[in-house]
DNA sequence: GTGAAAGCGCTAACAC
DNA sequence: GTGTTAGCGCTTTCAC
């Protein structure tokens, strides 16, 4: 099993995995310009810097990283915390930070830090405050003050995604600009009784999402002079089940129901959409809904939604990170941005045919 | 922001990170006794022991892992390459391998192997090969014969999850057995007009998943005495678009329509379900659905399914990569293996509501 | 049961 | 532009 005779052991021939002593013998240079020439370091002459890539590549040599990061002190590795993974929202972050880091030769390890108790204590103490990793992306997670601080004390740049965290960089929509959009739109189409369906207050996961998003749909409903009514507002927690059971109570109302709804996520909007569908209503003739992702199922389901790009935000976190980790040639690669500030991030509204005009309008 | 005052300080109170050094110090013993003591090594008396547990508290001491693999050759990481991550299954077997790592110290390093071109072989080079990780858990992936032959020779223990892989013990349902039980179960309610949803051909994340599923679904057919009827067999993407798509086609046919349809996934079997629905067929009266996997969408439409357990799949992934790298002092704890064998793991019928008798039975 | 000391394989001053 | 060398902070023989 040892061998299988690939085309792979041609670069393999050595016995033992070759070091950077080997590269340097066979480059006819010492172990200091192997590592310059590897690392990139500008001091290095052109014929040289070939002639070790070259016996680097003959050898199949490849750095220890242990070692490199014993001896610089940078692990090229980052921490992602994340406080689930199985969710859309989640998943497509680590996805697209994922995916950055690689091209950057970073690594990505990955903490799910949904036990708050010793288990979270473990992880912070153990893996990311020590020398594993150069730097962290908390997604969605809420930091105390003293993680945050004792991160930052160790000097490991650290920066959200999801929600803003207190005294550190975050990406994020902006909340309420987006719930209003949803509503704008619903408004514009000539709907009066639009209901929403925010999320729990003991969903925990996230800041003040619900509350935002809620304040952008009321402060829509203000500027278009329309009364805000209570009974048009419900709450769940952000899956297609929540939504479907809050869409049940909205719509299940003998009089007065809605003409629409804007539901603070995807999920809860498509369960919006089946629940008005097994009580006959039509959808988007009876009743219009919208949501806010654009999650991997609105296409399906035809949803009208405000679009949020979280691979994406998973990326510019990385280069956020990659900024403070390595100072760029050109420091105005992006623009400067306060260290504690909120970053927002591009969203927008994707009209699909969940949304029409109401039919009293007419 | 150095300091923000927390009770954390008092852990903290030194100015630089303590080093075993400060611990061997304060405990009044060498360096190495100081190791021995922290990595439960049994030659140290148990007196000494404590002194050095609470030094090393005391001083909010922590290895770095850098020092600690660079001497021992032990990383304490493993490394999980996926083909996505943002699928259900996926996202779920990284839940169960994180939790089960993180609960023995180790971290797990993410690798997302989507491209199959140069960025896979750095991947695998730069990365998975050397001293990054002490053993690789492949999730639906496929690896070369050669891939699989260099981590073996580096002595890098591997385990694949969900499908098998050339020579490497592989964690697995059995497929076949699988899609035979659940038609078995259509079959035992009296189904005799059984159509099948697989997966496209083209479909590589999988190994013969698609065709392992039909196999079972005709073996149950054959057992039953059913004639397999071409008509009633589509293929699709494992997705509920694709399920959809593909259940208007079994479903829209003018005469000899299916009783019941097993979806080879149940995204698939939900597609089918909207499919039914919006040609105006009720579930299960006109038409019985059942899919595999017990996804976290099927309680929500009363799906039944043939569960897996993908978080426990990858639970344990890591203990069989435990055996091998942590040999056990009972060297039983689990039953043996061949190093290239497929390991069954659980699956369960679960029966809801979208499965009955057929109407013409009645 | 414990200590002394030799590395693990690199990087970063510091020379030249 | 390149070489010499002193560590990085541990683990692990080898003594005792």
């Amino acid at each position: 099993m040892t061998s299988l005779g690939s085309i792979d052991d041609i670069e393999n021939s050595g016995v033992a995995m070759a070091g950077i002593e080997d590269v340097a013998r066979a480059a006819g240079v010492s172990t200091a310009t192997v590592s310059r020439a590897l690392n990139g370091n500008p001091h290095v002459s052109e014929p040289t810097r070939k002639r070790v890539a070259d016996a680097a590549a003959a050898l199949g040599y490849v750095v220890s990283s242990n070692a490199s990061s014993l001896a610089s002190g940078r692990t090229k590795n980052i921490g992602a915390v994340v406080p689930h993974l199985n969710r859309w929202f989640f998943s497509s972050v680590i996805e697209g930070a994922e995916r950055a880091l690689l091209r950057r030769g970073y690594d990505l390890t990955l903490y799910n830090l949904s036990g708050s108790g010793d288990e979270r204590r473990t992880v912070f103490e153990n893996h990311l405050l020590r020398k594993r990793v150069d730097a962290v992306i908390a997604v969605s997670l809420e930091l105390t003050e003293a993680e945050v601080g004792r991160l930052i004390a160790l000097g490991k740049p650290l920066v959200g995604v999801g929600g803003p965290l207190p005294g550190v960089r975050t990406l994020t929509i902006d909340d309420r600009a987006v719930a209003k959009l949803a509503t704008d739109h619903l408004i514009a189409l000539g709907h009066r009784r639009i209901a929403h369906i925010g999320g729990d207050k003991e969903f925990d996961l996230d800041f003040h999402i619900p509350t935002n998003r809620r304040m952008g749909y009321q402060q829509a409903l203000d500027e278009a002079g329309i009364p805000l009514q209570p009974a048009l507002f419900q709450t769940a927690d952000f899956t297609i089940a929540g939504g479907y059971r809050a869409a049940k109570q909205l719509l299940g109302a003998p009089r007065d129901r809605p003409t629409a709804i804007f539901a603070a996520s995807d999920e809860m909007a498509i369960g919006s959409i089946l629940a008005a569908r097994d009580l006959g209503l039509s959808v988007p003739r009876d009743i219009s809904i919208a949501g806010v992702d654009d999650h991997e199922l609105a296409d399906f389901f035809q949803l009208t939604t405000v679009a949020q790009f979280p691979d994406r935000q998973g990326e510019l976190a990385v280069e956020v990170l990659m900024q403070a980790l390595e100072p760029a040639p050109t420091p105005d690669a992006l623009p400067e941005h306060d260290a504690s500030a909120t970053i927002p991030v591009p969203y927008q509204l994707v009209v699909r045919n969940s949304t029409s005009r109401p039919l009293d309008t007419a």
